[in-house]
DNA sequence: TCTATTAGTAACAAAGTAGTTACCAATGTG
DNA sequence: CACATTGGTAACTACTTTGTTACTAATAGA
């Protein structure tokens, strides 16, 4: 969940971005984003429980780069939704799909499998 | 945008892999998650806002289905900042990186920076 | 040493989120 | 028709999120 809710805000979104193209310090960070520091700095420990960057102490200053692995559970969600969904299923498809799980609600909330009329599928 | 924020919750998510194998009904979408029809109601409206779900009526009934194509701008946005950030980039190329856009950073204030580092690692 | 820069934390206010119960409308079913 | 089923909306509450300013700590540099 961590990664998900990391990715819902816009700012985090856009700060990724900006590390996808190298790492960065957080007043640069912030330089560009019409908030204020201590909200950025928020924002990258947000995105830093979220295995999403790393920081790495250089004199005074923290340069934060992204961890890219951190997105992968969130590519094998994605992925996973979308394969179970097959691969463009065509609408009259669908349709039968939703015919057939109208009947298997019916079905369960009785349990009695000898109530079926099967006129619909050809 | 919207479809991230939709994601951020773990329900929606639980809803958006229950409808990814087949359309529902809302009563049934209901019976496996401990919160009451209301909730589930709104967060479909969520999901339906936010492009990832849509609905038929079937008499007194509203079957959920998923729209897949929904999730294509999270996809995009994980692509472009997965390709971005490099395929497995080794530490110490980061490391180089690092002091690149640290240096990079100082300039700013001053010079312009018209140089790039384009570097593939194979 | 004195001062500027960098960055995190604390405390707070405004806004958003997610759940609840109560209610209403529409559609099947005996 | 009477009644159950299905599902959306309204009103409310509790919690979380996101921003702010003020403060503190550590490092760099004249």
């Amino acid at each position: 969940m961590e990664p998900f809710g990391a990715l819902a805000d816009p700012v985090r979104r856009a700060l990724l971005q900006r590390l996808a193209r190298g790492p960065a310090r957080v007043v640069d960070l912030t330089a560009e984003h019409d908030i204020s520091r201590p909200a950025i700095s928020r924002h990258l420990r947000v995105l830093g429980e979220a295995g999403l960057v790393a920081a790495e102490d250089v004199g005074r200053e923290r340069h934060y780069r992204l961890v890219a692995e951190g997105l992968h559970p969130v590519r094998a969600w994605l992925d996973q939704v979308t394969v179970v969904a097959g691969p463009r299923v065509p609408e009259h498809v669908l349709d039968a799909l939703d015919l057939e799980v109208r009947r298997t609600g019916r079905d369960r909330a009785q349990t009695s499998p000898s109530h079926r009329h099967t006129q619909e599928t050809g």
